[in-house]
DNA sequence: TAGGACGGTAAA
DNA sequence: TTACCGTCCTAA
């Protein structure tokens, strides 16, 4: 009797083995479905020698109950989610549920979209008049028309009623259209083109991780594109890693320009049959080239030749939830595993990628001049308490008076404050009461565009009351510190004749939102864009030469691993969007400290001198790369319990040479979702196998059900 | 004594 | 994770 180990997609569970039954044949990596009590379950054929278990006698097995039709995961696949799952201390099943979606193979391979049939509805309403405009040659689900001709979902039922819309049915699987490499390749600089040649050198010749490091402007995406073009002509697929979906759609256009069709976007509103075509297209190899957040790395590609990590830096690659993996890192492995070359593209690298360059484990490819006339910004620092803003006010005079200049000289500008709303913190004028999250250890958030109360954590949400709940006192409430919102309401009283854009994630909530505001941009519709980080990144805008930046001490708060290096990041970032044209780009940084060691090298320009100086600072504390950290969270709704169990494991916590364990302690969002978090943090030294020491650990203690505790491997959010 | 809430455990 | 079982409690 033939015996097969299957890695079921449910978490909770270990690998179970069944019986094959005669005549069918499922080598590892096969998808099957199984049987376990009364119910179906998927998952994956494994080497049985991989995944020890406890034995089960021959006569318990039951019988797998059928093959899935979709192609088995690659044997390089299974080693990637096995070292996913050791390094972050996951069960595999959490690595497979990344590389198989369940629509992915569950979904309906038919499905229905319409298109206009000529007829015209006999009541033609103003809004059916629009669709019908808005819709001429489309076809599409409800969902997309709908979207498309910007009227709600009913209307297009009701015109599919009236029979000015028909059925079709099409093939979910449809392929898609090939990427051209050679369809309109772009004029590069002479760096540029020694830059291009060497990373399309490095396709098709195995392993190997490049940084690509080009300042601000550079034209680091030209570059990269080369090399895209270069692994498409050896007939390979492509993964473009994008930090925000806000990023996917200037990307798109630009990528159409250049290979004539549109890359696969990959995220996660995709519905279900786009989400099968996508998958299915990815399996198979016809999706040669596809953009994504960090959940596109774990697909299963066919014939992955090339990935890009495109603001490699991005702290948002760092998965928080479930497998708290870093897609940056990951990439690197699969590139390992599958042997192909991996591009990390930024114009500030993070500490750890300059660490691996120095070390000569990475290759460095860089790029030190912006297009043809442009010029880097100059950068200046403007010292708050030397020249404060006007009492309630955020703004310097200096800064302001650059703004009416700006305006005047009918340039574009951005201020940048990485908080959105209105102001942070709610208060009582008369009893001191604030305004709290009753589920996370955090304050409410006015938003005034929305009148509304927003914990950002949670995403708890109550209307502004008009008395304080806690004395009664009606007209009490005071509004403390700036958001985005709060600037925005500035600007608009010093230049009311100024046109301003507010852009948080609140604003450019989807790529078409996105895509508007690059219009308006565009078009010098707008003079003043007030924004968060969203706003640092990816964006080319010629006209803008004035960047402020509101508050370049907020993210140096609260004694974070990455803090400095963080805000010189984002500061640098941000910089980076003034002066890409032909006129040069002014930067003004308000802070508090203008002698702190980030603002100085910001002012300088000189980024090698602090990332030295950090790199130094990292490695005389032992911290990463030079150390590990991990983070053990133990939470529960029951606050008593989430103690209980971090007391206990404190209690065994691994006595080993080069490992510290420190806590537990409250984690820094003492409650987050109505659950009470501890946190236990392990510092170990390099050559300390941290995972199996954790495993170990964990494996002696117990905990009941309602105490969760995860693992937080190269933890990024000390918060 | 029926029925519901709760907690523990097995599932291959 | 989910289904199921036993235990304990309350209402009748």
């Amino acid at each position: 009797m033939e015996r097969v180990r299957v890695v079921t997609l449910n978490a909770a569970l270990g690998p179970l083995d069944y019986r094959l039954p005669d005549g069918v044949a499922a080598p590892p990596g096969t998808l099957v479905t199984v049987p376990l009590g009364p119910r179906q379950l998927t998952g994956v054929v494994w080497e049985a020698e991989r995944l020890p278990t406890e034995e089960v006698g021959d006569n318990r097995l039951r019988p797998l109950l059928g093959v899935i039709d979709v192609p088995p995961l690659s044997a390089a696949l299974r080693r990637l989610a096995e070292w996913t799952a050791t390094y972050y201390c996951s069960p595999p099943a959490a690595v497979l549920r990344m590389m198989l979606p369940s629509a992915a193979f569950a979904s309906p391979r038919q499905l229905i979209e319409y298109r206009l049939t000529g007829l015209v509805p006999p009541r033609l309403t103003a809004t059916r008049e629009k669709a019908l405009r808005e819709l001429e040659g489309r076809q599409g689900s409800v969902r997309e028309l709908s979207q498309q001709a910007g009227v709600s979902d009913a209307v297009i039922r009701g015109l599919v009623k009236a029979g000015a819309l028909e059925a079709v049915e099409v093939d979910a699987d449809a392929p898609f259209p090939q990427p051209d490499p050679d369809f309109a390749p772009v004029e590069l600089r002479a760096e540029q083109a020694k830059a291009a040649a060497k990373l399309r050198g490095a396709i098709g010749g195995g392993f190997a991780p490049i940084l690509l490091d080009g300042i601000t402007g550079s034209g680091k995406t030209e570059v990269y594109f080369e090399a895209l073009a270069e692994a498409l002509r050896h007939g390979g697929q492509v993964l473009v890693l994008l930090p925000e979906i806000a990023l996917t759609e200037p990307f798109l256009k630009r990528f159409e320009r250049r290979f004539g069709t549109a890359p696969i976007a990959w995220h996660s509103d995709l519905r279900g049959s786009e989400r099968r075509r996508a998958w299915r297209g990815i399996a198979e190899g016809t999706a040669k080239v596809v953009v994504g957040a960090r959940s596109s790395l774990f697909l299963p590609y066919r014939d992955l030749k090339l990935i890009i990590v495109d603001e490699a830096h991005e702290t948002s690659f760092k998965q928080e939830e479930g497998v708290q993996y870093h897609a940056r890192d990951v990439a690197v492995m699969r590139g390992q595993f599958e042997g192909f070359p991996i591009i990390l593209a930024s114009a500030t690298p993070a500490i750890e990628t300059r660490h691996m360059v120095e070390v000569g484990r990475y290759e460095e490819v860089r790029l030190e001049e912006r297009h043809a006339s442009a010029t880097l910004p100059t950068i200046e620092a403007i010292d708050l308490t030397q020249d404060p803003p006007l009492r309630g006010k955020w703004l310097a005079p200096r800064l302001v008076r650059e703004l009416e200049a700006n305006l005047d000289a009918g340039e574009q500008s951005l201020l940048f404050l990485n908080r959105r709303g209105f102001a942070p913190l709610t208060l009582c004028r008369n009893c001191g009461h604030r305004f709290q999250c009753p589920n996370c250890t955090a304050w409410m958030v006015e938003h005034r565009l929305m009148a509304r109360l927003a914990c950002h954590h949670c995403g708890h949400v109550m209307p502004p009351p008009a008395a304080c709940p806690e004395c009664g006192e009606e007209d009490c409430l005071v509004a403390c510190g700036p958001g985005v919102e709060r600037i925005a309401d500035e600007v608009g009283a010093l230049f009311p004749e100024a046109r301003t854009a507010v852009v948080t994630s609140d604003t450019i909530w989807s790529p078409a939102r996105a895509a508007e505001f690059v219009q308006a941009m565009e078009a010098g519709e707008i003079d003043i864009v007030v924004g968060t980080q969203l706003v640092t990144k990816g964006y080319h805008f010629p006209n803008l030469t004035l960047v402020g930046v509101v508050d370049a001490d907020l993210g140096l708060q609260g004694g974070d691993l990455r803090a400095a290096e963080r805000t010189f990041q984002q500061v640098s970032q941000v910089a980076g969007r003034a002066g890409r044209g032909d006129k040069p780009g002014r930067v003004f940084i308000q802070t508090h400290e203008p002698d702190h060691p980030v603002m100085e090298a910001l002012v300088a320009g000189d980024g090698p001198a602090f990332v030295a100086a950090e790199t130094e600072a990292r490695r005389a504390a032992a911290m990463p790369p030079f150390g590990r950290l991990a983070a053990i969270i133990v939470s529960s709704e029951d606050e008593e319990a989430a103690k209980l169990i971090a007391q206990k494991l404190g209690r065994a916590r691994p006595e080993m040479e080069g490992v510290a364990v420190y806590g537990p302690a409250p984690a820094p969002l003492a409650m987050l979702r109505g659950r009470h978090r501890q946190r236990l943090l392990v510092h170990a030294e390099r050559r300390v196998h941290v995972q199996a020491a954790i495993r170990d650990w964990l494996a002696k203690v117990d905990w009941p059900q309602k105490v969760r505790v995860a693992v937080d491997v190269d933890p990024y959010s000390f918060v």
